[in-house]
DNA sequence: CATATGTCCTGAGAGC
DNA sequence: TGCTCTCAGGACATAT
């Protein structure tokens, strides 16, 4: 499920294509449902023909092509979306091929389940939806004092509110449970009843969690389908501290065990001993 | 406006 | 063995 890391390292992967040029747009056969393409097939086609990718760039959770004339191309990969240049972990998948004028240069999107979504919009479409809030503010580009403003007046638990891409961009189910742990925060704890130490360790642990993990190159869960082509997965699964291990002990403080609960129709992971509610905020042995 | 719930989708795995 | 069922969750639509 390719969160903020995922996407990151993603964008870095295809990096390469900057100073190429689109030379052909195909749609692989397929029995599979078609994904999800903006405004329709023929337009998005005639308009990405001819243009120059002038740089890559990650909001979020979605992938920015920025191209020559101002368009957008905004890559959404959900679930099981991949961004590659090459080796797709199959050809069944395969959604979008954008072939460049240079020879092998290629992108390619790649997604199992179909939920992803492809746009290719003008800069004041882009911007505009910036504006209008329908995508919050970068994770990794946030102040204490951005983040706070952005969560802090929700009544809703604090796990449910890092969850919203039009408060804050880039966290996803995964790295919340991570993050949360790291900061010592009941994921079940209302926004508004945190206080100004808790925001600042949230910060701190939100930072901390998804520079690792874009460092670790994402995280390649159970079901296998983030890979960074070539077959390659990223490492991030190895560091989980919570995520997919109930009933395995705290790695923070050696006990636990670690609880699954349900939030919002999503699991949430976490250490009760660590992440009691109001408890003081210290180093347990 | 804020918040809550239903929906889309495919493949893996469980259970019979 | 082969079928049916459940589950995973990102983002949006719809309901309250």
């Amino acid at each position: 499920m390719p969160e903020l890391p995922e996407v990151e390292t993603m964008c870095r992967g295809v990096a390469p294509l900057v100073g190429c040029r689109i030379a052909a747009v195909a749609r692989p056969r397929s029995r599979l449902r078609p994904i999800q393409i903006r405004p329709d097939w023929a337009a998005f086609r005639r308009r990405l023909v001819g243009r120059t990718v002038c740089a890559v760039r990650r909001l979020g959770k979605r992938a920015v092509f920025e191209l020559d004339g101002d368009d957008r191309l905004v890559i959404e990969p959900r679930m099981t979306g991949l961004v590659l240049l090459a080796d797709p972990p199959n050809r069944s998948h395969l959604r979008l091929v954008i072939a460049m004028q240079e020879p092998g240069r290629q992108l390619l999107f790649w997604d199992q389940r179909g939920l992803g979504v492809v746009q290719l919009l003008s800069a004041e479409e882009f911007e505009s939806s910036l504006a209008r809030g329908r995508i919050g503010p970068d994770a990794l580009g946030v102040t204490p004092e951005i983040l706070r403003q952005r969560l802090g007046a929700s009544r809703r638990p604090i796990k449910v509110a890092l969850l919203d891409q039009h408060a804050l961009a880039g966290v996803g189910n995964l790295y919340a449970s991570e993050i949360l742990h790291r900061a010592r925060i009941d994921p079940a704890r209302a926004c508004c009843r945190l206080r100004a130490s808790d925001w600042d360790r949230l910060h701190a642990a939100l930072a901390d969690v998804l520079h690792e993990a874009v460092r670790a190159e994402g995280s390649t869960l159970r079901d296998g389908t983030y890979r960074l082509g070539a077959n390659r997965t990223g490492g991030h699964q190895l560091l989980h501290r919570v995520y997919m291990r109930a009933g395995k002990p705290c790695l923070q403080c050696g006990g636990g065990p670690i609880v699954r609960i349900v939030q919002a129709q999503r699991s949430t992971f976490y250490c009760p001993a660590c992440q009691k509610a109001g408890r003081k905020q210290g180093v347990p042995r």
